[in-house]
DNA sequence: AAACAATATTAGAATATCTTAATATACTAA
DNA sequence: TTAGTATATTAAGATATTCTAATATTGTTT
């Protein structure tokens, strides 16, 4: 019987992100991002939220540690921190996807 | 350019069963669940949450349809209901295991 | 510098979530 | 039928989330 409070302390810390991922528009914008760096305008245009909405969602993500940011010029790049974040989001939607 | 409604529509579904689980309680009561069938009692004891609050915990999870029970005697057992579910949560065991 | 474009921040009201406490139901055993 | 055990429901206050509107910042172009 392994670590039962390790196992809550792991749950916390993973509900904790899911708590991120749990919202429509969020999840849109990590769908967006699994597929690669993305501006904050092209988010803006596939998702069709106002900027910010957009930009918040994205300040909450940034400040969690989901995503990073980078800017170039007028524009900022926006991608997701961690690789196992980016194949977890693939691997739902493979799993969801009908 | 796939689907882009098509898109917002998983997404929105997803997020949903992801608000579920993005709870430190309820994603130890699933993992535990994940894992097999299992009592209340057996949950209560592991969670050391109170009895109302995984109650309630079970019972919204059974409103979304994440789980199912089944009473026998005095006890109800409880299991997941789609083996997708299951999949993903021990995906999500194994992908933030330290 | 002024005007513009892209993004970020703040404040506040509306809504949702979480927890505890009290109570109810379903079943078993005596 | 009464008492006891296991689970479920309801109500309500506290806290957190979400969205919109207004404003600020950062960088570019003229």
């Amino acid at each position: 019987m392994p670590d039962l409070d390790e196992s809550k302390k792991r749950c916390a810390r993973v509900a904790a992100l899911l708590k991120s991922l749990a919202h429509p528009q969020r999840l849109f914008l990590l769908c967006r991002l699994a597929k690669g760096e993305t501006t904050v305008g092209d988010l803006r245009a596939a998702s069709g939220a106002s900027q910010p909405l957009i930009s918040q969602h994205l300040t909450r993500m940034r400040r969690e540690g989901l995503v990073l940011a980078r800017r170039e010029g007028n524009h900022v790049h926006y991608r997701i921190a961690d690789p196992r974040l980016a194949g977890l989001i693939q691997t739902m939607e493979k799993t969801f996807n009908e």
